[in-house]
DNA sequence: AGCACGCCGACT
DNA sequence: GTCGGCGTGCTC
C-alpha cells in the first residue's frame, strides 16, 4: 500500500505539495510532523498536514527525504489555529508555521560556491568579464553562499552568471544542509504550582477577578474585556495567572512591543522566576531557541511577550491575555501578515481557554465585540483627578499659549519637571514660495519636505532624504518662506524664549538616532537635571519615562487630518497615552493646546471619558459603513510603473465587482504620495459578512498577478 | 520566494 | 545582429 503526504512549505503560496512516503517512514509521517523534502533543486523543511492513500494521476511525485520528528511537533489544535489565522489575513500558512519555530528547527539546503584552481588561473589570465571577475575576486579569499554573492554582485541575472562560471569549471557549486537541532522528546509535565503573590485588589476588582477566575475552571472558551487603569488591570491579571497556574493550566500573556522595559515584566520575572518565559524582539537567536525549548518541554507556566509570543509551543493553555489591546504593534504588516489579537482569539477558542483583552483606551472593534457579548468589565469610570485645561489655540499668536506659559511658570517655581508633547518632527511643516506658492517636494515620494532648523535641511519624512534648503524659489525666483505649521524644534525654540534660564531639552527621532543620546537624555530627566522635556510620540513610547506634575499636549488635532477611518481613535489614544505620564495627585496639571478643541476625541480623552468617545465614534462608523459594522479589507498595489499598476488595479476591481453584489468597493485610488519612488494604488472593499468578502477576494487576488499587499481591518 | 523561459528595445 | 529589461508561469 503506497502512502502520500500533503506537505506545507514555508513559501508565500496558498497551497500544499504532495510527496510520496518511502516504506521506512510510513509510521513516522503523521499530521504535524516535520519532514525534509526535495523542492526544485533544494531541500526544505515542511509540515505534514494530511496522510493520503491516493494521488492524482499523471503527477510525478518526489519522495520525502527524511522525517524530523518521532512524534508530531505541531498539535492538531495548533495546526488548525494557524490555518485559520492565515486564512483570515490572506497570508501563507507555511510562513506562519515557520515563524512559530526557531531557525534551527526549520533546516534547508544552502548553496556554497567555491573557487577552483582553474578559476584562480582564469583570474590571472585576464580574459574574463568584469562581472565574473568581481565574483572570482571575492571567492579567492573564501567560499560564500549563493545568496551572499547575489547580493554583492551587480549582475542582473546572477543565476545564469553563476552557472556560466560553473560550466567553465572556474567555480564549484556545493549543496549542503543547515545544521539542525535534534528535538528532545519529553513528556508533558503539568505540575500545579502554588505561588506566593500579594495583590491589592479593591472590592470591585476582586469581584470581577473572581468572576473571571470562574471561567478558567469551566474549561470552555470565554471572551472577556477588562477596561481600567494599568494598575487595576495588572492586579487582575496576576490574580488570574495565579488561579490558572494552581489549577495546572498554562498562560499566554501578550503585551505591545514597547512594554518590555515596563514594570510588569519585572514583576513577572521576580514572582514567577523559572516558571515564566519572557520573550522579546531583541533576543538573540540562541536565547530565543533556549526559551522555546523550555516552553516546548513543558517547564514553563507563563509565556509573556510581544505578538510573536502568540506562536509559543504552550500546551494546556487555560488563559490568554492581550494587554493594551488597542496597540498597533499587534498587527504584523510584513509577510506573513497577521493580527495577534485575532490570533489570540482563535488560539484561545481552539484550546477552550479564557481570553482577556485589557486596555483603558480600547479599539472600537474589540470593545464593540465585548459589549455585544455582554462580557465587558469596567473597573472604573472617569479616572482623572487632576486639572486639565483645553486651550483654544486659534486665539493665540505665539506657539506657547499664555495658559501653558502660566502652568510652566508655576511648575518651574515648584522645581518640578514638565513634559511637552508635540507630535510633529522638524521645525515647520513645510516651506513655500511667498509669490507663486511653490512647495518643495521629495523627488521619490511626492510629499512636501519638512524644514528642520537644527540641521538646516529640508527632510522627507517618508524616505529620510535630506536636501539643503534654498532661499529663492526655483520656479519664479520669489522668496521661500516657512509655513505656519509648527514642529517640535519650533516649540523648543519658543519655550526657550519664554524661559531662557531653564534647562530645556528636545527628544525626537533626529536626536535619538544616536541611541546613547536618547538614554542619556532620559536619565538626565529622571535625575531632575532637565526642567522641561519636549518630545514627539517617540518620547511617549519610552515606557520608563517618570510621571510628572505637568504634561502639555500640543496640536493633537494634526492626527485627525489623516485619511484613516481610525484617526479619531488615534487622537484619543495619543492624548490618553501622553497624559498618562501625569502624576495622579490633585496638584498635577494637564494642558491640551489645540485649534480643534470642540472635536469629540479631544473633548473626551483628557478626562478618560471613553464611553462618550465611543458613542460619537460608533455613530460615525455606522454612518460611513466602517468597522465594526462592516468587514473591511484594503488591497494595496505597489510598483514603479503607474500605467501597469492602474491597469492591474482596475482589472482587480472589475473582477471583484463581477464576483459579488454585496460588496462595497472604494477605488482604485492613487494614494496621496509615492514612497521611495513607488506608486501605490489602493482599493478598499467592505461587506456586511466576512464570507462575502472571502468568496470573491480570494480568487480575484490569485487571478491578478502583481505585487500587492492585503490588509484586513475587521 | 526563487528561478527559468520568452519576448521586445538599446548597444558592444 | 546580441544583451538585458521584466512579465509570466511553475515548483509535488
Amino acid at each position: 500500500m503506497t502512502l502520500f503526504a500533503e506537505v506545507i512549505l514555508s513559501l508565500p503560496l496558498d497551497r500544499s505539495f504532495l510527496y510520496a512516503v518511502p516504506e521506512a517512514f510510513k509510521k513516522k509521517v503523521v499530521k504535524g510532523a516535520r519532514v525534509l523534502v526535495p523542492f526544485k533543486d533544494r531541500l526544505l523543511t515542511g509540515v505534514v498536514i494530511e496522510r493520503k492513500k491516493t494521488s492524482p494521476p499523471g503527477l510525478k511525485l518526489k519522495a520525502i527525504r527524511d522525517v524530523l520528528d518521532e512524534t508530531p511537533l505541531f498539535s492538531p489544535q495548533f495546526l488548525s489555529f494557524t490555518r485559520q489565522l492565515s486564512r483570515a489575513y490572506y497570508s501563507s500558512w507555511g510562513e506562519l508555521l515557520r515563524i512559530a519555530l526557531p531557525a534551527s528547527f526549520a533546516p534547508q539546503s544552502k548553496t556554497r560556491v567555491v573557487i577552483t584552481d582553474e578559476g584562480r588561473l582564469a583570474l590571472n589570465a585576464n580574459k574574463i568579464s568584469p562581472l565574473e571577475k568581481d565574483i572570482l575576486l571575492l571567492l579567492a579569499k573564501k567560499s560564500y553562499s549563493d545568496v551572499f554573492l547575489k547580493r554583492k554582485s551587480k549582475a542582473s541575472r546572477f543565476s545564469s552568471l553563476l552557472s556560466r562560471l560553473a560550466e567553465k569549471g572556474w567555480v564549484c557549486v556545493e549543496k549542503g544542509m543547515d545544521s539542525f537541532h535534534e528535538r528532545r522528546e519529553t513528556g508533558l509535565q503539568v505540575t500545579p504550582v502554588q505561588l506566593e503573590m500579594d495583590f491589592s485588589l479593591d472590592k470591585e476588582s476582586l469581584r470581577t477577578a473572581d468572576m473571571l477566575a470562574g471561567e478558567i475552571s469551566k474549561d470552555t472558551f470565554s471572551y472577556q474585556y477588562v477596561f481600567g487603569s494599568a494598575a487595576k488591570r495588572e492586579a487582575i491579571y496576576l490574580y488570574l495567572i495565579k488561579k490558572s497556574i494552581s489549577s495546572g493550566k498554562r498562560v499566554l500573556f501578550l503585551v505591545p512591543e514597547i512594554a518590555f522595559t515596563g514594570s510588569l515584566m519585572e514583576k513577572f520575572q521576580n514572582r514567577l522566576g523559572e516558571h515564566a518565559a519572557l520573550l522579546h524582539s531583541q533576543m538573540s537567536e540562541s536565547r530565543r531557541e533556549h526559551e522555546w525549548l523550555r516552553i516546548n518541554d513543558g517547564h514553563v507556566s507563563v509565556v509573556a511577550g510581544p505578538r510573536s509570543a502568540l506562536f509559543s509551543p504552550v500546551e494546556n493553555l487555560g488563559l490568554v491575555i492581550v494587554d493594551e489591546e488597542q496597540d498597533d504593534s499587534y498587527y504584523q504588516k510584513e509577510n506573513p501578515a497577521y493580527d495577534a489579537r485575532q490570533g489570540a482569539y482563535l488560539r484561545a477558542k481552539q484550546e477552550n481557554a479564557l481570553l482577556i483583552f485589557g486596555s483603558m483606551a480600547p479599539s472600537v472593534e474589540t470593545y464593540y465585540e465585548a459589549q455585544k457579548r455582554g462580557t465587558l468589565h469596567i473597573l472604573e469610570k472617569e479616572s482623572t483627578k487632576h486639572r486639565i485645561d483645553i486651550v483654544d489655540d486659534r486665539q493665540n499668536r505665539g506657539i506657547v499659549s499664555p495658559k501653558l506659559q502660566e502652568r510652566l511658570r508655576e511648575n518651574l517655581d515648584r522645581k518640578n519637571p514638565s513634559l511637552i508633547f508635540c507630535n510633529r518632527r522638524g521645525y515647520a511643516g513645510y516651506v513655500a514660495c511667498s509669490r507663486c506658492r511653490y512647495i518643495p517636494r521629495c523627488q521619490n515620494c511626492d510629499i512636501a519636505l519638512t524644514y528642520h532648523k537644527r540641521e538646516n535641511k529640508l527632510v522627507c519624512h517618508y524616505c529620510d532624504q535630506a536636501l539643503s534648503p534654498w532661499h529663492a524659489c526655483p520656479e519664479c525666483g520669489g522668496q521661500m518662506v516657512r509655513k505656519k505649521e509648527v514642529g517640535v524644534e519650533a516649540v523648543e525654540e519658543a519655550v526657550h524664549r519664554h524661559f531662557p534660564k531653564s534647562r530645556i531639552v528636545c527628544f525626537d527621532t533626529d536626536i535619538v538616532k544616536k541611541k546613547k543620546d536618547g538614554q542619556h537624555i532620559l536619565s538626565e530627566f529622571k535625575n531632575g537635571r532637565i526642567d522641561i522635556l519636549i518630545g514627539t510620540q517617540l518620547l511617549a513610547h519610552q515606557k520608563d519615562l517618570p510621571e510628572v506634575s505637568l504634561v502639555a499636549v500640543l496640536f493633537p488635532e494634526t492626527t485627525l487630518s489623516l485619511s484613516d477611518f481610525r484617526a479619531s481613535l488615534r487622537t484619543y489614544q495619543m492624548i490618553n497615552q501622553m497624559l498618562g505620564f501625569l502624576r495622579s495627585d490633585k496638584d498635577s496639571n494637564g494642558v491640551i493646546q489645540t485649534s480643534f478643541p470642540e472635536h469629540f476625541s479631544i473633548q473626551s480623552s483628557p478626562f478618560g471619558r471613553y464611553e462618550e468617545f465611543y458613542k460619537e465614534e460608533t455613530k460615525f462608523r455606522r454612518l460611513m459603513n466602517y468597522p465594526p459594522y462592516v468587514h473591511m479589507v484594503e488591497v494595496l498595489f505597489q510598483g514603479e510603473n503607474l500605467r501597469a499598476l492602474a491597469r492591474k488595479s482596475r482589472e482587480f476591481t472589475s473582477s471583484v465587482r463581477r464576483g459579488a453584489a454585496a460588496i462595497e468597493i472604494l477605488g482604485p485610488a492613487l494614494t496621496a504620495a509615492r514612497v521611495r519612488g513607488m506608486n501605490r494604488i489602493q482599493v478598499i472593499l467592505k461587506a456586511k459578512r466576512r464570507k462575502d468578502l472571502d468568496d470573491v477576494l480570494r480568487p480575484s487576488l490569485q487571478k491578478i498577478k502583481t505585487r500587492k499587499s492585503v490588509r484586513v481591518y475587521y
